[in-house]
DNA sequence: TCAATAGTGTCTTTCAGACAGTATATA
DNA sequence: TATATACTGTCTGAAAGACACTATTGA
């Protein structure tokens, strides 16, 4: 093995994709660079990781600098590190990169934070596929976009992006949204009813009103 | 964002997980290190990410340097990003672990390959559980074991752990090493008939003898 | 002949997609 | 009253687990 200067050392940043659900529409949040290269284009969320900082750590951090969003109602995981030698213009940088699902009630206070820079929503479907963003941010949320629809059948990520109670076409229309297509909401209430016995999720006290009718509001029993 | 020098420059790595089936049991290839710290102690394959080199290439690099396995025989794929601020006792380094899967047929190259540090393959099943690893690599190869235990039903890289043509009880024997339980051969062999169908595998000339009677030869369809 | 594996078929359960149909709210 | 959504149930087909059964080899 090489001794301790035998090898560069490239700065290390973590970006975050953070996610939020807004009119049944998934969304992005984007920041316009103040700065060279790629000044005025849009990019991650991110900064440099610091001294005995923790990866997740530093990813909590840009997350709450940026949007001002507390942590602990935020879900936030590691996605992958890109490393190419020439990803940033200026010098090796390699990024670990994360993703964040908000709930769409905290949205607001996100909003709240635009103070230094620009900040922005943007839509996955109707304003993300013309855009071209800093740096490989693009590559990043396509991988991001990967793995959040992959992982939706299999893990709860789902209830990350929904009010902490709601009704089962919201959550419906999360799965729409992220996923692309339309779920039949009657074999979709047939697995939310699976899910029910299983206690994974449980009656709330309350209706909603959300279509024509009242419908019965639910929670996520894990971690409540 | 910070400037230049603002922010601290971890020294960067790659560590692979290069797991192989030996006799019907998941193994791991371990290196015995020879400095400090953790001098003696049995550690993954890895080193220094080079400059100007992708992290991916740096992680092939360490795979057949420390290996000589041909590259383009093996499945290698990023894992993920450990960067405790302490998992390295002498300075901060972060780690980008990936996993290979090794064919068993390849499994005597690697073992030639033993020329500079002692080598050699662990069982997952029998000889891990007590062992003490340098660094966090415990926690690595965990992780490792996760992934490839979750991938294995919905992703081929089952295949990449047999020899390049395979008997049903040859790919059976490998999720069985891998999920550490026992599949139904007959049902086994009706998963093994759509794959046929859907020509993800197909037969291949010969037989062979694995069991007390000679069995059909197949072999992976797709990158064959 | 016996033991062991190769290979086939069947019964049952679970779950998804398609879709008919009932209930209850608002406009 | 019309209609949009909430909610229930049924039919069909795909796939997995359990398991009985036949076929073919070596010892």
């Amino acid at each position: 093995m090489a001794r301790k200067d035998d090898h560069p050392r490239p700065a290390l940043t973590v970006d975050v994709v953070v996610f939020t659900i807004l009119d049944s529409d998934l969304k992005l949040l984007l920041i316009r660079r103040d700065l060279e290269p790629y000044r005025d284009s849009w990019a991650l969320p991110g900064g440099f990781v610091r001294e005995d900082e923790d990866l997740m750590r530093a990813a909590e951090r840009e997350l709450t600098e940026e949007t001002s969003l507390p942590r602990e109602h935020v879900f936030l995981e590691q996605l992958y590190t890109f490393g190419a030698p020439a990803r940033d213009p200026r010098e090796r940088v390699v990024s670990v990169a994360h993703y964040a699902l908000v709930r769409p009630e905290l949205v607001p206070l996100a909003r709240a934070a635009s103070d230094a820079a620009e900040t922005r929503w943007y839509s996955v479907a109707s304003e993300l596929p013309g855009l071209e963003l800093a740096f490989d941010h693009e590559q990043i949320v396509e991988l991001a976009l990967e793995r959040i629809r992959g992982k939706l059948d299999y893990a709860p990520i789902g209830f990350e992006l929904v009010p902490r109670t709601f009704t089962v076409s919201e959550l419906r229309g999360v799965f729409e949204a992220i996923k692309g297509t339309s779920y039949d909401p009657a074999n979709f209430r047939r697995r939310f009813r699976r899910m029910l016995t299983d206690k994974v999720i449980e009656e709330a006290p309350g209706k909603r009103q959300t279509g024509a009718r009242p419908a019965t509001v639910y929670r996520f029993t894990a971690g409540g």
